[in-house]
DNA sequence: TAGATTGTTAATCGATTAACAATC
DNA sequence: TAGATTGTTAATCGATTAACAATC
């Protein structure tokens, strides 16, 4: 499968065409067309054919799209299927709040191990994730296979634990700390939840919205 | 100030520059060019050049851009000085580790109340925010200027909270729960932040990755 | 078959980059 | 002043939309 890179923006509109398809799954419905799923997600027909046609013929003429078919098309696109296995840096109360409640494995993703400093913690287990000693970490990761690191440290942590993890040959971060770990030497590929960033953005649409409000009257 | 619509690019470009600027702030600059800028932040200068003019003239040919100066304009657009005001819904996992570690103020924000169901929460307080109970939303939100509602209740519960939400008026919602609140009739501004898309996203660029890595061999 | 809808090519639109005169 | 760097116009590039032949 040999593919010209695909754009960043078909990337991040892969996740969301998943979530309808199952969402319209549990619904019963198992065939769409192009002209629906656009309606449904306030994107054209024409760009939604676009996206898919990137990596094959998913669809069939006449008829539109087979749900379950489609849905697993994209799972395999986005290595849902690949296995990939996460460990978790940080067990404060972000890295909790993930460990109990996001799950990993609905996305085709292994947490299998969580590090933290703080001797209270280790030795503990949530979620039936075990959190262990930072100290532990680089002999960990030697010793078992890990694609991703979950970054939720405190601020200050960000950029030595980092180090450590490309030290340790880890090529993927996803980044909660509200630090820019993108840019530096290494290849790591790093994706950031930046919660700040969200609020500022709805920040200026709220105020776009009352300057128009104002100017109206 | 009349600009013609500025796109979603341009905006969510615009907190980064602010982290960019805070940060240089930190470390004693306190003058830079666009073409610093860009190296730093992996832009091109014009590409900093257009989206600084499309709000005015902040800079100063042959000298730069003061940094505290840029870094107050980027906070008005943003809003940051306007005192927005917002409630949190749902004070699970993800709603503490929020009210707990996210400082609202410190984006302009004021965090004035939460709201949960469960009796044993409700009257407690975390980090100065009182937990109410919900059938207290709508007289709160009645008697109280409500800016934003932060929505990190259990995904069961999104669309008839959204639903009460709508009613009492609020037009800006910051939606954690994985649920598509886009699209529906209202027009209330809604910011997703989708753990799983973000995760899946890194998915597919760690296959793609592995995929090259395999085709070069 | 006739109607519907795809995959894809061509046209349009918008965003990024380059260039440069203005000017601090 | 001379050098540096802006703000902005023009050129390029890429992404979205429209159109339509292919075909289920």
């Amino acid at each position: 499968m040999k593919h010209s890179k695909v754009s960043n923006n078909v990337i991040r509109r892969l996740p969301r065409y998943l979530r309808k398809l199952d969402e319209l799954s549990e619904s019963g419905v198992n065939r769409i067309s192009s002209f629906d799923l656009g309606q449904q997600l306030g994107l054209t027909p024409s760009q939604i054919r676009q996206d898919f046609s990137r990596f094959g013929e998913f669809g069939q003429q006449g008829y539109g799209y087979s749900v379950p078919a489609l849905r697993e098309h994209i799972a395999g696109i986005l290595g849902m299927d690949r296995g990939y296995r996460a460990v978790l840096i940080g067990v404060g109360h972000i890295g909790h709040a993930l460990i109990d409640n996001f799950c990993f494995s609905d996305w085709g993703v292994k947490l299998s191990a969580a590090f933290d400093v703080k001797p209270e913690l280790i030795g503990s287990s949530f979620n039936g994730t075990a959190v262990r000693s930072m100290d532990e970490l680089e002999s960990y990761l030697s010793e078992n296979p890990v694609d991703i690191a979950v970054l939720t440290v405190p601020k200050d942590a960000a950029l030595p634990v980092t180090e450590r993890l490309i030290a340790s040959g880890i090529n993927a971060i996803w980044n909660f700390t509200n630090v820019e770990l993108t840019g530096p030497d290494s290849d790591v590929l790093v994706e950031n939840i930046h919660f700040s960033d969200s609020l500022l953005s709805l920040s200026y649409y709220v105020s776009e919205r009352r300057d128009e409000q104002q100017a109206d009257k």
